[in-house]
DNA sequence: CAGTGGTCTAGACCACCGC
DNA sequence: CGGTGGTCTAGACCACTGG
């Protein structure tokens, strides 16, 4: 919690209205958030902003099951030009690799490859990745200090490798929908690089314009 | 335009500040359009909210070379059950469908099934299809009144029909993206329902989380 | 009950637009 | 230059929360 609108407004010397005006700017970004009677909040970030919300897995009953995560392999390497830049790292610096499968009810449903930049996720890269929770979001902040402030998905048609395949347990060339994801904390610095793929035929995304 | 924030505030007989409060939220729904220095303008609604942000035709030149429009088929009929509810008709109203192909540089691109209310845009039933716009939002506002203000789109993957396929110059069976969309205007009621087929492999969409 | 955010008032002054 | 929206002030009062 922040301090309260009164006492900021005198201690910044400024009027209460403008300093509830600078707040509504601050909502808007989803910096804070406020609740009428108890406070002003920082916010937590985004907790997972799944990757669920582009696909309908769920068999037919409505119970919103947590889909559980398995990291299958992990890797270090070098970034590669494109990771290199949106990390701002140079080509020696280091990388980590995650293969993820998520599933419901121990259905596999979507795989993911996640890239993180090395000294900043040094707290999970000592880990035992069996340990891990099956959202990664509050993981990062908890474990790194690292807050996920907001996110851009480039949804795009494809098909899946006979090696992606076998994980979903679906067929090689099977269509599928590609999500490329890149997540920034507050300051709007990358911090992970994601692509999930999930069968194209339980893809299913809903939009609303203006 | 709409009259001053000081006009109406004295005439309405509340302060300035809470009526540029309320102001705010027609801005925020839409409604209006402020422009500091000239005034506050009631929004013409949504131009196109084109499906093109759905693909990437653009043979990658980065002029946005606006789509040209064929109407293919008109037909008249009664709803659907769904069409029914949608527009509030009876099961004895009619309805006008319109099958449209909308071309880039002569080159076909997007296949949609659009469906109208019929009392509701009676104007557009006697008119030869020849005469309209590229653009229907902003021809069904001129020819009938109706302003459709926010639209609903919902994406799937799916297959061309032999029938679909010809007219987009694809093989049958090809895989494309399906987007189903529900227009509403001001009063929130759906003025119009919209199936939109493209080539998967020019599917491409951006989304920006929180 | 004290403390918080939410709404409202009645002004002052500034920044922008078009004539 | 007059008219518009944009920002700011210094309060008053209301509505909600939690101890």
């Amino acid at each position: 919690m922040i301090p309260s609108e009164a006492y900021l407004a005198s201690n910044y010397g400024v009027a209460l209205g403008t300093l509830r005006q600078a707040l509504a700017l601050l909502v808007e970004d989803g910096i804070v958030r406020r609740e009428h009677g108890r406070g002003t909040f920082v916010s937590r970030g985004l907790d997972s902003a799944s990757m669920m919300r582009f696909f309908r897995f769920q068999s037919d009953n409505s119970n919103a099951a947590a889909p559980q995560s398995n990291i299958l392999q992990r890797r270090f390497r070098h970034p590669s030009l494109a990771e290199a830049k949106a990390f701002s790292l140079e080509a020696s610096g280091q990388v980590m690799q995650l293969e993820r499968l998520r599933s419901i009810e121990g259905h596999p449903c979507l795989l993911e490859s996640i890239v993180l930049p090395l000294p900043m996720f040094g707290a999970l890269a000592d880990s035992n990745t069996a340990d891990w929770d099956d959202l990664l979001y509050p993981m990062y902040q908890r474990r790194c200090g690292l807050v996920v402030q907001h996110a851009q998905d480039e949804l795009r048609f494809s098909h899946l490798s006979a090696r992606q395949a076998s994980r979903l347990r679906l067929e090689s060339g099977h269509p599928c929908v590609l999500v490329e994801r890149q997540a920034f904390d507050i300051a709007g610095r990358c911090v992970e690089r994601r692509t999930t793929r999930g069968d194209a035929y339980s893809f299913t995304y809903t939009a609303h314009v203006k």
